[in-house]
RNA sequence: GCCGCCGUGGUGGAAUUGGCAGACACGUCGGACUUAGGAUCCGAUGGGCGACCAUGCAGGUUCAAGUCCUGUCGGCGGUACCA
């Protein structure tokens, strides 16, 4: 059999017949199978694509053929960074890059002979796609989601833009390396921290790898602590946020992030010079650098101080960066004694130490920071830990000087980029009005082709005369754009749904549609973007949900994440390492049916490993004997239909695959899958040496073996299919199902063991009790002459499997 | 530092979740058929001559532990002064 023949053979038939289509008008139950789409980078799939691709695909077909209405869509990553460094790099056009790239994948892509729904296909860099993105911020904007401030913010000297944290390397470009610097400037950001508790919470109810989830809660790093209000000398007053304020009376100093508001207003003249010198040494330190642990802690003195709100002491005021002015308040209130980092500044400025914990049972080492006996705190003494928290948050809330407080390490999503290559942000900056937002009627803003992207000192559009200058729709005198753009993980928050209704020129998505096909039911993708896209895909689900447009509350009822393919020498694959394996050789020499089946077969799914091509020459001989016995049992005839030990060993056999392939499948285990194929596949070889054969059951264990192949090897099993005189496509048929009867063996074999040391084995009838069975096994010689004299005590039974005399 | 995951033959990897450890393959060895074999087919293959010993190491629970608990070493991923 020629793969190349037969892939475009029925890659052609399948188009004409529309098989890989979701079917609007089926009755069955829909299934959305998703896997992340794609970037379009360079020009070849990688070996990466096919492991995500592949084994997903197959996961598709075989809800297929469970009797499901797969949705299956395919579409393109395309806006983002890469193409626009490779257009500064050569002068290629990123538009045109990327739709030549998007070009040669596709072909790839349907080359592999997935089943994918190209009728719903996407590119994020498309008009009507992106106007739909930005028709997402204007609703984001009008709920209050989207909003500008200032703030510190990553920010390149050289190429004059803001980067994301991730474009940060230690502390350098990492376009041109050279050294960032924080900056305070005004952004776009959504509010997904207004959903942090319900992100939080959704965790719970999903079917996703537990440690994505546990990813995604640190990152959302919920805190419950207490705000306290601290007065200071001079008027005003400082608000501080602990988790520990069961040590209030260990207060010995406060400290204030550099950037905090009341930093310079607090600052006494003559420490004025030196609070000055320290902001600005702050301000450089960027924030990468500034969050390392193992650096020195600073500060310096404000010289005013504070009042104790219980004590009535006398508390310095300090600034210190190792206080960050995001999270909390941007205070603390210092006690070294309890607190690792409290303790390393007070020693280093000489700070005073105040002892109110104890440890219980045990001597107290500074410093200390569990839960431990409050002393030295008036009537709070001798209460521990949360007892203790509670009354003195009880006590400041009395007061009014604050009192229980939730946090969250969440920040909210910084999404402006000053970049060419990516969805406008359609907003008008007017003298007169501010910020305002283009009317939905004017969608798309459309990004200019003709724009000097290269890097010279200004935001690319900025430079962009005819973009730049517009009307305000409010006022209607002259306006500037927004010359910044989306994040491109915009785009890939709400694609999902936008492939339910791909060319809808009226709304992004019908609510019909949407419901009706959402949420996915199982996603497949990377574990890369277990705290970025995945969050915000769950974020912008759940706030379109509250605008009114969806009916549901997460996107992706189940996740798996496919691993990673390394090179042959154990590290990533990359140009750099020069051990990138291309899957086109393989492709070439054994077919995308073989190179698909070798991945699913080679590798643990969820794990991935180093490649080695060790196992692939064994595939192409199991496909091959495969085929030689489906053509050779076709050629059988006749009704003899023998019925004994070997047949219902064979009937067994079936059974017992298509019970294993089925859940393996299901629990996207695939490499035990194509095990049990492959053991059914030695067990008829087995039966058809036998001279006197049952031909009808050999015919119809074949037949399934061809139906239980099909997912793996589509076309393969399409071919074997037809040319066994199967009437319609593979896919049409039902997947085979067990059969009860024929996993229930007359007798089965026991390990009979007398306290767990196995003395023999037995063969034992299925269906007898355990009473039976345990009075079947004292019969057999190994074990009366062991029991000789002793008396069993306990007997234990595992059904088909063991039993266990427990003799004392 | 903290959180999470993982350590099983020469190799990739199984183990129905506490029940015959090493399925299914690769590789190796032996055999058959061949002028030939890097094709195909058949057999053997964790270690030990053996009773037995084996799932990183040391303990524990249990009739029974790769699986559960405690400690420890090694690897991977995430996070990093979040008060």
């Amino acid at each position: 059999m020629d793969p190349k023949e037969i892939e475009k053979k029925w890659q052609a038939r399948w188009e004409k017949n529309k098989l890989n289509g979701f079917d609007k008008k089926s009755q069955a139950p829909k299934y959305y199978v998703l896997e992340m789409f794609s970037y379009p980078s360079g020009a070849k799939l990688h070996v990466g694509h096919w492991y995500n691709y592949g084994p997903a695909d197959s996961f598709a077909r075989f809800k297929r053929m469970q009797g499901y209405n797969v949705f299956q869509p395919m579409g393109f990553d395309a806006f983002g960074l890469p193409a626009e460094n490779y257009a500064i790099k050569t002068g290629v056009h990123p538009k045109d890059s990327t739709e030549k790239n998007i070009e040669t994948m596709e072909g790839q892509l349907r080359a592999m002979g997935a089943m994918f729904d190209w009728s719903a296909e996407i590119k994020t860099c498309e008009e009507d796609y992106y106007k739909w993105t930005q028709w997402m911020f204007l609703q984001f904007y009008k709920k209050g989601l989207a909003y500008r401030k200032e703030a510190p913010v990553n920010w390149c000297p050289s190429c004059q833009t803001v980067l994301a944290n991730e474009q940060v390397i230690d502390n350098r470009c990492e376009r041109c390396s050279s050294e960032i610097v924080r900056k305070n400037l005004t952004q776009w950001f959504f509010k997904i921290t207004d959903y942090a508790e319900e992100l939080l919470n959704g965790l719970d109810g999903l079917d996703w790898p537990e440690k994505t989830k546990n990813m995604q809660r640190n990152w959302i790093g919920k805190s419950t602590g207490c705000e306290i209000d601290f007065d200071c000398e001079q008027g005003g007053k400082i608000r501080v946020y602990t988790t520990r304020c069961d040590t209030l009376f260990g207060v010995t100093y406060l400290v204030l992030a550099p950037e905090h508001p009341l930093a310079r207003t607090l600052t006494t003249p003559e420490q004025a010079e030196a609070v000055e010198a320290y902001i600005n040494y702050a301000a450089k330190a960027n924030e990468i650098e500034r969050l390392s642990s193992t650096r020195e802690k600073t500060g310096v003195f404000t010289g005013s101080y504070a009042v104790h709100p219980l004590t009535g002491k006398r508390i310095p005021i300090w600034l210190a960066d190792y206080v960050l002015a995001s999270y909390g308040t941007g205070a603390v209130m210092a006690v070294p004694a309890h607190d690792e980092r409290d303790f390393a500044f007070a020693a280093k400025y000489g700070l005073p130490v105040e002892k109110v914990i104890e440890k219980q049972g045990g001597e107290t080492e500074l410093p200390f920071c569990e839960d431990g006996i409050v002393r030295g705190s008036l009537e709070f003494d001798g209460l521990v830990g949360e007892e203790a928290r509670d009354a003195i948050a009880a006590r400041i809330s009395k007061l009014g000087r604050g009192g229980k407080k939730v946090n969250y390490r969440l920040r909210d999503w910084l999404v402006s980029r000053q970049r060419y290559w990516g969805a406008p942000i359609p907003v008008i900056h007017c003298e007169k009005c501010g910020a305002v937002p283009v009317p939905e009627k004017d969608l798309p803003v459309r990004l200019p082709y003709d724009v000097e992207f290269r890097p010279d000192g200004k935001s690319p559009l900025a430079k962009h005369e005819k973009f730049m200058h517009t009307v305000c729709p409010n006022c209607g005198a002259p306006a500037l754009r927004d010359p910044d753009t989306l994040d491109t993980f915009v785009c890939s928050s709400w694609y999902y749904l936008r492939y339910t209704d791909a060319h809808n020129e009226k709304e992004p998505f019908s609510r019909e549609e949407a419901d009706r096909l959402l949420p996915v039911d199982t996603y497949v993708g990377g574990a890369e973007h277990a705290c970025m896209h995945l969050l915000y895909a769950r974020f912008f689900t759940k706030a379109l949900r509250d605008m009114g447009y969806l009916d549901f509350d997460e996107p992706f009822r189940r996740l798996v994440h496919q691993g990673v393919i390394l090179g042959p020498d154990g590290n990533r694959m990359s140009k750099s390492h020069g051990n990138i394996v291309s899957p086109d050789d393989y492709v070439n020499e054994y077919g995308a049916d073989a190179f698909r089946l070798y991945l699913m077969f080679g590798f643990s799914y969820t794990d991935g490993g180093p490649w080695n091509d060790d196992g692939i020459k064994a595939i192409a001989r199991f496909m091959d004997r495969v085929e030689k016995i489906v053509l050779k049992g076709a050629s059988y005839r006749g009704d003899k239909t023998p019925y004994g030990p070997e047949e219902k060993a064979l009937a067994y056999a079936r059974s017992f695959a298509v019970s294993r392939v089925t859940k393996d499948l299901e629990a996207f285990s695939f490499n035990t899958a194509i095990a049990r194929i492959m053991e059914l596949v030695n067990a008829i070889y087995k039966y058809d040496g036998l001279a006197e054969k049952n031909v009808p059951l050999l015919k119809e264990t074949l037949r399934d073996l061809i139906l239980l192949i099909a997912p793996c090897a589509p076309h393969f099993a399409e071919e074997l299919w037809e040319q066994t005189g199967g009437k319609g496509s593979v896919f049409e048929q039902s997947y085979p199902k067990e059969d009860p009867a024929a996993l229930q063996l007359d007798e089965k074999e026991y390990a009979v063991q007398i306290n767990s040391k196995i003395v023999c084995k037995a063969m034992i009838p299925s269906s007898c009790s355990d009473q039976e069975a345990e009075s079947l096994v004292k019969e057999l010689p190994e074990v009366s002459a062991r029991l000789e004299g002793k008396t069993v005590k306990k007997c234990v039974v595992v059904k088909g499997r063991l039993i266990n005399l427990i003799v004392g």
